[in-house]
DNA sequence: TTATATTTGACAAATAGTGTCAAGACATAT
DNA sequence: ATATGTCTTGACACTATTTGTCAAATATAA
């Protein structure tokens, strides 16, 4: 079984990507944002997560799929959370399931 | 295809069928894991999560398995995290992905 | 140099996680 | 009824983490 890892785009560099390819400068997009520069400075780096909140938002400003960026976030935050173990295959089709289930028995209050 | 979700036990379920299976009170387990009868209470009736610490401590007094009680606390946390997103499945991938690339990309600092 | 952009670190503010405790609820026994 | 034991609930404090602010340091270009 081959298997071929090229790249592994972390979030920091698709915004900053698509942040340069737009000639943007920090300040200008972290105004959009509503941030301070160095916050989005760290973010681009990777220094800082950002939250959920701020991806929607960079996902106007920069014009990148939404979806795409959340999904980047989430799996983010995921792969962090379980990066440490040794029973990551397990937990994923574990997640899977309950969230078929949370979605199948979803409570509504 | 037909699907088949007969129940989905939550932590708390595991842990206090264990515990009763075992004939042991609140106060007895939780001087155990030496933690107050009403964090146990609360984790058992999943209205607090249990840290990964207790996690441990908890499968070796209660003598449930390890991993199974370790891959149960952590896909919990991922499917909380991702419960409200309509992309549960593609993050879920990207997860895998991003596990898969930390495993044979460990960084070692 | 000067000007502009970015990075870095120290710090404060806000939020989330955790632990402690006592009163309330509930069942059972006397 | 009271007494006892277990569990539950909520208020509160403490700690840790996240998030925001700011200015100095660094880098880059004209």
């Amino acid at each position: 079984m081959s298997r071929h890892i090229v790249q592994m785009e972390t979030i920091g560099q698709i915004i900053r990507n698509k942040r340069e390819s737009l000639g943007l400068l920090l300040r200008q997009v972290a105004a959009s944002l509503d941030i301070d520069p160095a916050i989005l400075s760290k973010i681009e780096r990777n220094e800082r997560r950002p939250n959920k909140e701020l991806i929607l938002k960079l996902s106007e400003t920069l014009d990148i799929d939404k979806e795409e960026l959340l999904a980047q976030y989430i799996s983010d935050k995921i792969a962090y959370d379980i990066a440490d173990e040794n029973c990551a295959d397990r937990v994923l089709k574990l997640a899977e399931k309950k969230v078929q289930y949370l979605k199948t028995h979803s409570v509504s209050n």
